[in-house]
DNA sequence: ATTAAAATTTAGGCAAACCTAATAATTTAA
DNA sequence: TTAAATTATTAGGTTTGCCTAAATTTTAAT
């Protein structure tokens, strides 16, 4: 195939997607030896892909202080995560993946170049707005809809709501969820939380849950 | 993502489908020249990966004389082909591709490795036979139906029957098959062929068309 | 049967993206 | 505020998959 100017390698398009994941998170720069955590590269390597990047105005890059996207690595990264986003709810929608598994797939997909291709999938499953995971699917133009959603351990006691999406997508803790007929639009109340360990008492289905700190501190909430 | 023993590389897998293909048609060995033009990479580079795929076991490779796909090699080339044609298929009749834009798309999609996922959408076409240019789609066990088609230009007056496959993929012979009203499954009867060029009268659609040599030869048809 | 032409292989390089080890800058803690 | 610890960068390698140019083998033509 034939690459243009603003086509990127699997590499660059992982960096890319891993910086914006990372800004997400913390608000400060996003270092070295986050990325290199965030991707399993050794640090020299993240340096060297950080500097190329930076040659091509998609990061600003400050030696020794990490990096930030520009606007045009911004844009780019966005439109990778849509892709990735929109293929992941396609494999559940439409080819009965279940939503632990269609992580590692949607890594490779988000990769594929056609705008055609993912237009037509993004029209197929009528425009969504969010992916399985409850993450938000950025539209064609590269705009994400933030909401308010807030995590289920840093609710109290009496706090009611619904599971709006999943911090930890790691197919063990999706499965763990699975078990226990937690998913995405579950509604919740607090019954109580203890102080010492943070352990919560959930009514969610009628039925009461224990659940623990790790877990609520995976857990995306809206709270009504 | 985790690389396994039988895992290949894009670019191995390229050869892999390359030599298959050039061994589909002419019968003898595939030589480097055949190769180099087909991946469109010079002739030193062709010697080297086949040199490491004849390590790997997935072709018998004679010094100067070229290649043939071992039977490891073909299953492994089967699989490469049984993805594109199902992506292929897929894009038309769940994307609304048409049948000249699929192919660059599924150049890159056939590299996806997901057995779950090229089962199901092989399972969501229904298990189909044949992709959109009419080529047979192999199955899961590496199984190839091998049809009785042969070319157009090869008929002789009189000769009826449908229109099974395209030789040329090229997006401009098949835009070229649309505006003619020229599809898989078309029907036709040879009403005159003339001796000079070779230029055929077919009624197709109750229509009479005349179609060149080099039209005729790159269309498979069954007769009947 | 020789020789010229064509095809193929070998040798030596290059870029991408990774690595380790050594060095340098920054941060933390005494 | 300095020294130690941490973090980041540079320097120098490796592998993959390409390349050009030179050497070799095969094929075709006289």
């Amino acid at each position: 195939m034939f690459y243009i100017d603003f086509m990127f390698t699997q590499s660059e398009e992982n960096y890319l997607k891993a910086i914006f994941h990372l800004q997400q998170e913390g608000e400060d720069g996003v270092t070295t030896s986050k990325l290199s955590e965030q991707l399993q590269a050794k640090a020299a390597s993240v340096t060297e892909m950080v500097k190329k990047l930076a040659e091509k105005k998609l990061v600003d890059y400050q030696k020794y202080y990490g990096v930030r996207l520009t606007e045009s690595g911004r844009k780019q990264a966005l439109n990778i995560v849509r892709k990735h986003r929109l293929w992941e709810l396609f494999l559940v929608e439409h080819l009965d993946f279940n939503w632990d598994e269609v992580h590692e797939v949607a890594e490779q997909l988000e990769h594929i170049k056609s705008e055609k291709l993912i237009d037509s999938i993004d029209k197929l499953l009528g425009y969504p707005k969010n992916d399985p995971h409850g993450d938000p699917i950025p539209d064609k133009n590269g705009h994400l809809e933030k909401k308010n959603k807030s995590l289920l351990s840093k609710c109290n006691i009496g706090d009611s709501g619904v599971i709006v999406g999943v911090k930890d997508t790691s197919p063990s803790f999706l499965q763990y969820l699975d078990k226990q007929h937690i998913a995405i639009g579950t509604k919740f109340m607090i019954q109580h939380k203890e102080p010492f360990d943070d352990l919560l008492d959930v009514e969610m289905n009628t039925k009461l849950f224990k659940i623990s700190h790790k877990m609520a501190s995976n857990l995306y909430v809206e709270t009504t």
